[in-house]
Formats: C-alpha cells, sequence, structure tokens
DNA sequence: TTTGTTACTTACATGCAAGTAAGTAACTTT
DNA sequence: AAAGTTACTTACTTGCATGTAAGTAACAAA
C-alpha cells in the first residue's frame, strides 16, 4: 500500500496512524523511522519540527475527506452521510480509536497554533458537510427528524469520535450498536 | 479546596485536573511538583511510579462517582441522569476536555495493564448504572423511548466524553447543545 | 530514651525524544 | 561538465521526564 508512495507521504501516512493509534504526544519519529528504515533526521529533513508533520496530517486526512465527499457527490443524502460512518467504521476495525481531530484536539491545552487552526477548520468542515445534508435529507423527503439539522450534526460530530474512543474497552457489536443509534436519529422512512 | 488534603490527596486531584487537561501522556510530574511546591522525588515517595499515580487517579475518579450515585439514589430516573451530565458539564467548565477513562483508555495501544483493567472496570460501572436508570425509568413511566435500554446507554457512553472533547474547538453552547439531544433521547414524558 | 516511621529533600543516573550541523551520493539543470 | 538541488546519513547537542539512593527533620511509639 505505502510501497508506491514517495518517502515524504509515507511519513505522512504512517505518521497519520500512530497518532490515530497513541495520540499526537505518544506518536515519535522513532516509530516511523524504524518502520520505513529511515534514520530520525531524514523526518526533520521533510518536516523540520514536530509540530509540521502534524499540521501535514490534519491537511492529509482533511483531503481525504474532501476526496470521500466528492466520490459520494451524486448519491442520497442517507448513502453520503453513511459514508462517513463508513469512514469511523473503518477507524474502529484498524485499532484506530482517535479520528486525527480528536487526537490532535485533546493533546494540548496550549496546542501549536498552526495544529488548533487546522484542526478547528477540519471539525467545521464536517459539520457545515453534515447539516448540509441532513437539511438536504430532510427537504427531500429522505429524513423524518424533528430536531434542527444543526442540533443533529452537533450530536453526530460528538458521538462519531466518542464511539471511536470508547469502543477501544467495549465488546465486539458496540461501535455498530452506538451507529445504528445514530443512524436512527434521522428517522429514514421505511420503504 | 486542595487546602484541608493530605498531601498525597492533592498530588492526586492535581493529577487528575492534568490528566484531564493534557492526557495521560502529556501530564508530568513536574506539573504537580510545581504546584505544590515540593519536589518531584516527593511525588515518588507516594506513587513509585507513574503507573501507581494513574491508577489511584482512576480509582478516585470512580469513588467519586460512586458518591455521586449515592447522593441522588432517591431522586427519580430523570434526575439521576441528569446528575451525570452535571459531572460532565463541570468537565466542561472547567476546561477539562476529557473525562479520565477516555483520556487513560486512548493513550496506549498496550496501557500499563492496571490502568487498562481500573479503566474498564470504571466505564462498566457507568454503562450499568446507565441502563439500570433507563428500565427504571422506562417501567415508572417516565421515560417513553423505543430502542431498548442498553443501546441507548451504549449511546450515551459514546456521546458524553465526545461532547466534551469536541466542545474545546466549538463554540459556547456547543455542549449544553448536545445534551439537550441526548436527553431527548429518553422521550420524557410532556408534563 | 531509643527506636521506628512518616514525609519529605538533595543529588544523581538513565534514557530517550527533539532538533541541528555537516557531509555525501545521486540526480538535474544549465 | 560544472553547479545546484534532492534525499538522505552520521554524529552530535540539548533538555527533560522518570526513577533511585541516601540523607534529614519531626513526630510517635515502646
Amino acid at each position: 500500500m505505502l510501497r508506491s508512495l514517495t518517502t515524504r507521504d509515507k511519513i505522512i501516512e504512517l505518521g497519520r496512524d500512530f497518532v490515530q493509534k497513541l495520540g499526537y504526544h505518544a506518536f515519535k519519529y522513532q516509530l516511523i523511522s524504524k518502520e520505513l528504515n529511515i534514520k530520525n533526521a531524514a523526518i526533520h529533513h521533510y518536516f523540520p519540527a514536530k509540530e509540521d508533520l502534524g499540521v501535514a496530517i490534519i491537511e492529509k486526512d482533511l483531503a481525504d475527506f474532501q476526496w470521500m465527499v466528492r466520490s459520494v457527490g451524486e448519491k442520497s443524502a442517507f448513502e453520503r452521510v453513511n459514508a462517513l460512518i463508513d469512514v469511523y467504521r473503518t477507524y474502529q476495525q484498524e485499532s484506530k480509536n482517535l479520528c486525527v481531530i480528536g487526537a490532535c484536539i485533546s493533546a494540548y491545552v496550549e496546542m501549536p497554533e498552526k495544529m488548533t487552526i487546522a484542526s478547528k477548520n477540519y471539525q467545521d468542515t464536517i459539520y457545515n458537510w453534515l447539516v448540509a445534508n441532513f437539511k438536504q435529507g430532510l427537504d427531500n423527503g429522505e429524513f423524518h427528524f424533528t430536531d434542527t439539522p444543526e442540533d443533529l450534526a452537533a450530536l453526530w460530530l460528538a458521538t462519531l469520535p466518542g464511539a471511536l474512543q470508547a469502543s477501544k474497552a467495549r465488546g465486539k457489536g458496540y461501535f455498530d450498536q452506538v451507529m445504528s443509534q445514530l443512524s436512527g436519529s434521522l428517522q429514514v422512512a421505511a420503504q
């Protein structure tokens, strides 16, 4: 999977893996350099400070999210929001119990400013996309929830990362149990 | 607040604060020793390894939860589960964007075993208490939700810590917005 | 009163993660 | 072919977090 990538991109991918599995603080250059058979200094060549790699990881994750958004653009609102659930389900299956946003946002009281900004920007992007989809699904009759789209999006923004985190200590099936509750909140019309 | 406590208890309280604000990895002995005007070695006197302090923090937080449970034992199911929301609301107001469980559970792939066990035990305790309250509230007519109490408890277990984490980057009002969604999931009878 | 215990401090060891400086081999451009 | 650029490595510095060992002052118990 990583084979066709440049070293720079491999560093970002591996860094993202470790950030999602360990959190920002516990992820260390050595974990990456060992895996790629390079030296720590090689990582500094591409990313002078850890913060720089952190920002690159957030931006890559955001880019992947936006790629997903485009790839489901023609589908129904229900299918679109399920695609986001699938992203988180894949994290869970790969033992990544943190999303990039959650891992970065809870890492510091005073986080490097660039990372704070990148994380918030990413989180806003997801929120706005959810609101837009919920609105559209409500308008076209796919959904029948009675809350506001904004309230529902706020709930999803908390529950998606929360389910991922909690699932680490809970049994098999827990994650899907929560996701089915989330899907239920949309009040999808029975066929 | 801390003045009447023993040094040992002050260390636990401050440690808990930092764990909830920074995460387990970013919290360091020096932060505590500086605040209490003692030396790092004094902390090692009470807690030989960081892991020991970690376990003590989890157990103290669990003890506080159980104290809260007893203190609301005579109230209605709705008031009881709202007391749990209040606990998380207080965290949020105090800029503690992680609960102890979330902070510890997501800290390591391979966490010190004692801490893993203590965290899971604590999480199970909350889950079981939620299920019991939801069942009782359903039986006595306070609630009218149609999901199972277990499904609802699973949702709460994800959303409470998730809302706390996400609220760090979102505006004022976000946390209560999500909590009102959670409360709504109970379908409390209109008066 | 001597012995022990508690609650620390001083001083030190260890290890490791981040970061830097200088060098080198390969490739690219002019 | 010379000069520059890219992609690294080697070798090093720095700083700090965990942890340990030994000492000390105060108080408590026998």
